[in-house]
DNA sequence: TTGATGTGTGGGAGCGCTCTTACAACGTTG
DNA sequence: CAACGTTGTAAGAGCGCTCCCACACATCAA
């Protein structure tokens, strides 16, 4: 039980050869003796040995491990009820454990917390980070660049640098929401943005006005959300009191569309008949939403994994130019519009 | 950038001391002569030195991660979807970042992958094993005690064994909900239960069982579900025609709960005039809920993060007897029941 | 004075591994 | 038959750190 672990040592005198050659059979296997190679392993198996992977680690400088830093300004403990994160760890978990590395969790929702991640990698203890960064003010993108750490971002970085990343083109996605929305004969559309210091919203906004302006209609009226139910909520009900004849309207995410659609029924219309409406995300509230949302999906999972294997590439072969990818959204209709 | 980085040594020189005084400076600090401590710190300043993890963890024996391990029998990339494992995760991360210690995210789902994280276990790269277990016939937990490796359950393990974990009163609560319903007049009472091979589901059943034949009503209709939404539609479909006047039902998860009630309204039902609902674990489906969801609560932030304590105080003096902690339930009444 | 005790510091072993180097044994070639 | 690969193995350095031990020096009781 708590017996020493056999080292490759007490191998190696079992088996009658050197620590290198045990260490051989161990990795590569190149140029050993086969009939060697089984005494090694009948070693190995006797002893039960199981090889040290710190002390590995200590001489090849890779830990078999990555850093998955959910750096979100909003932060605490309460990013886990954002179903979002929840894709973005099952995508790289997935992936990565084909690879045999695996994520350590990290949460830098504060200034002494993101210095933490910068030490934690600069100390070696992962061999890159995954970046899922909402807000284009964080300095954790940088920081980490400057500390000479690989890594990856999941969404483009808020000033460009020289950084790997994946994210999707929400502008297009904004489109697509409303080319739906006015092919639908809608034509008092109105929109719940995500915050707007974020991206994402920027372009999804965008991209939504853009559409709109080029189907003779400039004019949109936007209240701002936070992603949240709650705020999904609230704009709801601004937006019924301000144009409260309103038959259309798309949210900036799942989470705030569903919200919407309660205070729809709540005010006793009709989803979809008298009001439409349209999510972004596809993600496990679109489906659990009745009517369930019609909405535009975002491939999180592929994305996160994707994220991760630029990552590994980087490992792998270091110094390429950083590479990046951009997903395309997809419209998923249902029955909210 | 990819200068190496500084050692004990380099400060060692530069500070004009021994690496071993570096090492008391940057650790305990015992038995330093302030000056010279003041010397080494500028040392470290100007070298820009970080102690290397991988190399102090060769010593000490201490990795300062632990590893979270979700050892489900369904497994997949989809046990996120789920909110419970996004609340756990939640209060491991919370706990853990304030000791300093890093969680690593496992997947147990098959043979392979339970015999890689014993082997990652067994190779020292995490100091012990946050264990999510719910099937009761997981090999897991028997082969991480024999392993040797410093454990603690979430959920009792399905036979004794010495091993710590944190649990709740799955009778009690399921108690909760039987007396909320009958105080409430309802008589025609059904029940959605979880998997009957997961002991939760047992214990939330039998509490359920139990105090319903104590009110007088020693039979329940009851459908076994599978903890999902599907699962729970179509338990209530059946329900609804096995026995077409009930007038309440208990579902031994907010997500079938919810689901539940879906079919309830779809077939024309009120909930909770008509049919009222409890549901169990006071997760995100419960307040996203159209009535939000009467339910009994399971503290898993907490318990995750006494999960995390337990494991932390083994690990700070080894040998203890194994502890556990049961939380009670809490009903929560809302608007379904 | 002498020993006992305590404090601050350096030297050096050693954690378990990988990887370079050296070397032995064996062909193969001109 | 000397010169030269080729292949398989052992020896040993070294990754960066902690910690034990030795030692110099100061302090204090007997």
């Amino acid at each position: 039980m708590s017996r020493v672990a056999p080292t490759l040592e007490d191998v190696a005198r079992v088996a009658g050869v050197s620590r290198a050659t045990v260490s051989r059979v161990v990795n590569g296997t190149r140029n050993v003796d086969p009939e060697l190679q089984e005494t090694v392993r009948n070693a190995i198996e006797q002893t039960g040995y199981t090889p040290n992977r710190v002390a590995r680690s200590l001489v090849t400088r890779r830990t078999g491990t990555v850093a998955l830093v959910i750096s979100g300004a909003g932060g605490g403990s309460d990013v886990f009820s954002d179903p979002f994160f929840g894709r973005v760890t099952a995508g790289v978990v997935d992936f990565l454990r084909g690879h045999g590395v695996h994520p350590v969790l990290m949460l830098a929702d504060s200034d002494h917390a993101r210095t933490e991640v910068v030490e934690f990698l600069r100390q070696g203890s992962a061999d890159g980070a995954l970046l899922v960064s909402t807000h284009p003010a964080d300095p954790l993108p940088s920081r980490l660049l400057e500390a000479g750490v690989p890594s990856v971002l999941y969404a483009r970085p808020g000033r460009p640098m020289p950084i790997g990343y994946v994210d999707m083109d929400h502008r297009a996605g904004g489109r697509l929401a409303a080319d739906h929305l006015v092919a639908a004969g809608r034509y008092n559309i109105a929109t719940i943005s995500g915050p707007m210091d974020v991206l994402a919203s920027q372009d999804r906004h965008a991209g939504f006005r853009d559409a709109m302006a080029r189907h003779g209609f400039p004019y949109v009226p936007t209240v701002e959300g936070g992603f949240t139910a709650e705020s999904g909520a609230a704009a709801m009900h601004r937006l019924l009191t301000e144009c409260p004849d309103l038959d259309a309207v798309f949210a900036a995410n799942d989470l705030m569309a569903q919200a919407a659609v309660d205070v729809l029924l709540e005010h006793g219309l009709r989803v979809p008949e008298d009001v439409a409406v349209v999510g972004f995300d596809d993600s496990a509230p679109a489906l659990a939403c009745r009517p369930q949302l019609t909405t535009i999906r975002q491939p999180v999972e592929r994305m996160a994994a994707q994220m991760a294997d630029l990552l590994l590439a980087d490992l792998e072969k270091p110094g390429q130019r950083p590479k990046s990818v951009i997903f395309e959204p997809e419209l998923v209709v249902r029955a909210s519009a």
